[in-house]
DNA sequence: AGCACGCCGACT
DNA sequence: GTCGGCGTGCTC
């Protein structure tokens, strides 16, 4: 009896059997192929994973698929694999992790159309004319002829060929032409001039060269500004001139008009870009552009890596160590790990490229697994910024502001020249206090603060979101005298328009950034190069290029300083250098201040010390000593819970069940509660388990969401499992 | 996650 | 008498 084993998009973790559709021939199911299928009571879309003759389920109880939906599978053998692998090692779903194959119009199981153009061909009735016939209107005359050369001619060339469509209409109405998709035949792409590649990017491209084109991992670890992007680009050109198409994966959409106006320029090749900005149909023409090869570039942001190509043979991840290609919430995936899992599955080389890699690549790298490529050299003759502490301990701060650093931008801003100014909190304060009674304005549903937004007249949880007015008496004891504690951009902006306000001064956060279109603007217009300041959260950071820059100034540096998460001091080391980064990279050389109530802070010390690579060794070293990652796998099991104590004791009986159940080299630690415990009105907590090995750790995941399931929940209660954790939370 | 069934309060 | 509140149980 042949059976179907279906992913349905379901948070069940298993597939489902079902009985082929009736009258399907069926060698046309492949794998990878959408059904239409019952599903307890709706219809949903399914997705083929292959067959079987037997089923662990009485035939009686099996249902019968509706309809195939597609006759030809829409994902490649290796990309089928990859869903597989994801839903394993990520313990999700199969159905939810083979519906982030597809775009939304394709899971709603609309019918599939190829890559195509509107078109005509002759009807069976036209075919059977002679050359030459319609003598009596030369226009269906004419469209005849350029018929019968070619069997399907598109609607754009007939135009060009000066048929309306009204001549068309008058064959169609003969019965002699119909309308049909033409498929689209890729064009190969064509590669501008290369730069002229310095002496590192030749070295480092000889040697990925060398490594051949099956699978392999590089890591690529260039300062800014060392020209990682042309090394990518001329690897992508060996890519397409091999007729294969590339995939470039970037953290996020901010940095596409930019990337995409490099490609344009470099490539005359058809570049298919999916982000989280597109509309649906433009999001499956871009899949579909993908999907059937026409595309020869693929860039696009973490989801972009279950893109199905046809013919794939590069895969670049840029700004490895970026946390936007952690997927947070409900399927979370590592969209850089799935990649080097892709390229391993496909059999191509993986790229990873970073100015400050992630602790765990570079770990890979160390050890042999990824190859090691360095580039210490900036570009042209620029030079990496000096990086020198501001004690600001007894400094009369304005705004924030040291007297040291104001002077330093007044000098810089004289001397023609940009400044910018680091400060990762957006709003205006990030604390109201009555001054009378000691009332502190927070969120209702989480622990944490509101967030005082001016601009916006507004209370705002950064955490949860919700907005109330802004009050203007305290209510607890109905005094005026509420006070703004701390300091956010908005702020600062307010006083330097006021202080100096001959300058022009952008504010760059996801509050003034908030069309699509708005940042894109806004580096063209800081790009011309005139003397102004910049002021921005992290959203400054992410490789912006801006050549004018060449003082930065870090406002508040002892935020990033002190972290509860162990990741604290690398990602404190990537952000600082990333910021850094943006400095001196035409002719000046660019200088960084750090204001900081802590200048023998030991991080802050070996900030000032050491490059990043020396940093990230001592940290390895640290984290090699704890056990923590990459030394050591982690798992978190979550819950949340409206009830504190229901999660804590899901976790409580999870943790004992799976004692007894697993063996030694598993350490488990908790429940706790989460770092911030209370979140959008829910309780949240957490068991962390430690592994030693990859190995144990798939044994401890895969465990654990058995009994997680097989254990009573009480009403309301959500947990999961976050393999490889990014956030403590 | 959906979507139904099911058993108790305020309306025509 | 029913309309509908959301608790709980199932999906091959």
């Amino acid at each position: 009896m042949p059976v179907l084993k279906l992913a349905i998009p379901t948070p069940l973790r298993t597939l489902f059997d079902y009985l082929p559709p009736l009258d399907c021939d069926l060698t046309k199911l492949q794998p990878g192929a959408r059904l239409r299928v019952p599903f307890g009571r709706r219809e949903v879309t399914a997705y083929l994973v292959g067959q079987s003759t037997e089923s662990d389920l009485d035939a009686s109880s099996l249902k019968a698929a509706d309809a195939l939906l597609d006759s030809q599978s829409l994902l490649s053998t290796p990309l089928l694999g990859l869903c597989t692998w994801a839903a394993d090692y990520y313990q999700h779903p199969p159905g939810e992790v083979y519906q982030a194959a597809f775009p939304k119009t394709l899971r709603q199981g609309q019918p599939h159309r190829y890559n195509s153009e509107p078109g005509w061909q002759l009807s069976t009735r036209g075919k059977g004319l002679p050359a030459g016939a319609l003598a009596r209107s030369p226009k269906q005359a004419l469209a005849l002829g350029i018929l019968q050369e070619q069997p399907q001619v598109t609607l754009r060339e007939l135009k060009e060929a000066g048929i309306s469509p009204a001549v068309l209409k008058a064959l169609a109405d003969k019965g002699l032409a119909e309308r049909c998709d033409v498929r689209l035949a890729t064009t190969a792409a064509k590669t501008g001039a290369a730069l002229q590649p310095s002496a590192e990017q030749a070295e480092i491209l000889t040697s990925i060269r060398s490594a051949g084109t099956n699978f392999h991992c590089h890591l690529i670890e260039g300062v800014t500004g060392s020209g990682k992007t042309e090394v990518y680009l001329q690897l992508i050109a060996d890519c397409l001139a091999a007729n294969q198409q590339a995939l470039l994966l970037i953290p996020e959409i901010g940095l596409t008009p930019q990337t995409l106006a490099r490609f344009s320029k470099r490539f005359q090749a058809e570049i298919a870009v999916l982000h989280s900005g597109l509309s649906d149909a433009q999001r499956y023409s871009a899949w579909e552009a993908a999907r059937s090869g026409s595309a020869h570039i693929v860039i696009g942001t973490r989801s972009a890596v279950f893109t199905p190509m046809a013919r794939p043979g590069l895969i670049v991840v840029d700004e490895e160590h970026d946390q936007s290609f952690k997927q947070q919430d409900g399927f979370r995936y590592s969209a850089r790990d799935v990649a080097v899992k892709r390229g391993q599955l496909e059999n191509c080389p993986v790229i990873l490229g970073s100015a400050t890699p992630s602790l765990e690549s570079l770990h890979n790298a160390l050890q042999g697994r990824y190859a090691h490529h360095r580039m210490l050299q900036r570009a042209g003759h620029s030079q990496l910024p000096t990086i020198e502490a501001i004690d600001v301990r007894k400094a009369p701060l304005q705004a924030g502001l040291s007297p040291a650093l104001l002077q330093a931008m007044e000098r810089c801003l004289q001397s023609s020249q940009q400044v910018l100014l680091f400060l990762n909190r957006r709003g205006y304060a990030p604390t109201l206090q009555c001054h009378d009674c000691g009332w502190i304005a927070e969120c209702k549903d989480c622990d944490a603060r509101l967030t005082l937004h001016r601009r916006q007249r507004r209370l705002r949880c950064h955490h949860c979101g919700t907005a109330g007015p802004l009050l203007h008496s305290c209510p607890q004891c109905q005094s005026k005298q509420l006070v703004s504690l701390g300091l956010g951009t908005e702020q600062t902006e307010d006083w330097l328009r006021q202080h100096l306000g001959q300058w022009p001064l952008y504010r760059v956060d996801s509050d003034s950034m908030q069309g699509r279109e708005s940042m894109h603007t806004l580096v063209e217009q800081i790009n011309r190069g005139e003397p102004c300041i910049l002021l921005g959260t992290q959203m400054l950071t992410k490789g912006h290029h801006f050549p004018a820059v060449s003082l930065v100034g870090v406002i508040d540096m002892d935020a990033m300083l002190f972290s509860t998460d162990f990741r604290g001091e690398e990602r404190a080391s990537q952000l600082l250098t990333q910021v850094s980064g943006r400095a001196g990279r035409a002719k000046h050389r660019g200088r960084v201040l750090l204001q900081t109530h802590h200048p023998d802070h030991s991080v802050l010390q070996a900030m000032l010390s050491q490059p990043y690579h020396q940093q990230a060794l001592a940290m390895l070293e640290r984290r090699r000593l704890a056990s923590l990652p990459p030394a050591g796998q982690l798992l978190i099991a979550r819950t949340d819970c409206a009830d504190a104590d229901h999660g804590e004791q899901f976790l409580v009986d999870l943790r004992a069940s799976a004692q007894s159940q697993l063996p030694a080299g598993i350490d488990m630690i908790g429940p706790l509660p989460a770092p911030m415990q209370r979140r959008a009105g829910r309780f949240r907590s957490q068991l962390l388990v430690h592994t030693a090995d990859r190995r144990l750790s798939r044994l401890a995941a895969r465990t654990l969401v058995h009994l997680a399931q097989a254990q009573p929940a009480s009403r309301g209660l959500n947990w999961s499992l976050d393999v490889d954790p990014q956030d403590m939370f």
